[in-house]
DNA sequence: GAAAACTGACAATGCGGCTTGTCAGATGGA
DNA sequence: TCCATCTGACAAGCCGCATTGTCAGTTTTC
């Protein structure tokens, strides 16, 4: 337990506060380094500790618990991955494209960030379903992705969106992030553009009613 | 190390070979119920041999080690699925279906067993992505399933199938098997016929050139 | 300069897993 | 009946992990 209650002092020029933050933030980079490099049994409170050169007092001064660096390195991927398709997505759509072309723009900008870091791919993609609450954080990620692609799909085609949109929309966002993943291990023979297209079209087969 | 090199002796009516069988066939089916019913984290030794009524020893007689057994565990559920859906399949195609029919008869067919027993659509819907040895039987199982897909659509839809078919085939089979999993967690809402409806119509959405 | 707080390295505890061995008793063949 | 084999229960051995505690040395503030 330390004494951060009371004396609280400077060091290093940053404030204790400053000071936790910051290791916890190394903590978390070495998780998903881990996560993604070498699956989720090699994270270790050990492994993640040498990963970020600290030592296991900072890692349970950050985390209550091995479980939640899990979540906290799948939710900084997440966040990682996040930033950037929802940047080309909204790109995409003040340049005036349409719903199917901002979804590309976000699909297109999710392959390269994981083919660049094939670590923050392989979290999201593969090591986000190995453990029942990493599903879980997953799911709820899905989740919201199948809402946003059924909303851009009512916005652009005409008419009532089809009463099974939310069947649909799961299983796009789910089919297309399994896709990615196979293409991840090597699994499916393709390049980036042949996906993206693909994914596009998917997105107009399966959401238009 | 048992002696059944030499001394091999029939013993409760059965010989060596067909009791060793058994026991085999039990531990497997114990490490089903524990995979389904309490997840991968669950399936030790122990709990396996306890749910079998077997013991430590029987269980190394059967199987190298322990990831043995999970492999073996999602290889019955898959046969078993298996099972069921290729018969209403070809029973389907023999009564005159076509594809799409055939396919929605083999889905309807994987949700009645998944939903009647859900440890078995546990263990090939959530659990076949907790390791990475069982995530490699599942992609095998997967691929299989999409050639057949992407088959079966070339069959009912006229003209050259479209050149991203093994792609569309691989979205199809993980977003509807993602979808159903969603379902058995009660993530998704709907009843078995609007699943098996949704996927239908998605069938000839995705396939269809 | 001195006290207080911070840091990093490491030991120790406790737990539970896999895997291998032991052994008394049950069972079937000669 | 007698003996070799089989069975089931159990006990270690061994390892690695999560988690907590200790401590000497360092940095900052007063």
């Amino acid at each position: 337990m330390p004494p951060m209650s009371e004396g609280s002092r400077r060091y290093a020029g940053r404030s204790a506060a400053e000071r936790a933050a910051e290791r916890r933030d190394r903590l978390v980079t070495a998780a998903v380094r881990v996560l993604g490099e070498r699956g989720e049994s090699a994270v270790t409170v050990r492994a993640v500790c040498a990963e970020a050169g600290l030592t296991e007092r900072y890692f349970y001064e950050a985390f209550p618990s091995r479980d939640d660096a899990l979540l906290a390195a799948l939710d900084l991927a997440t966040a990682r991955v996040a930033e950037v398709a929802v940047a080309a997505f909204e790109a995409a759509g003040s340049s005036g494209g349409d719903a199917e072309q901002r979804v590309g723009a976000g699909l297109a900008a999710v392959v390269d960030l994981v083919a660049d870091e094939p670590a923050l791919g392989r979290v999201i993609l593969l090591e986000s379903a190995a453990s029942p609450a990493l599903r879980e954080r997953r799911a709820d990620v899905r989740r919201r992705l199948g809402e946003l692609v059924v909303a851009q799909a009512a916005a652009v085609y005409p008419g009532p969106p089809p009463d099974d949109a939310a069947l649909r929309g799961a299983v796009y966002v789910a089919g297309v992030g399994e896709l990615l993943a196979d293409w991840l291990t090597g699994r499916v023979e393709a390049d980036r553009a042949r996906l993206v297209a693909t994914a596009g079209r998917l997105f107009a087969a399966v959401l238009r009613g």
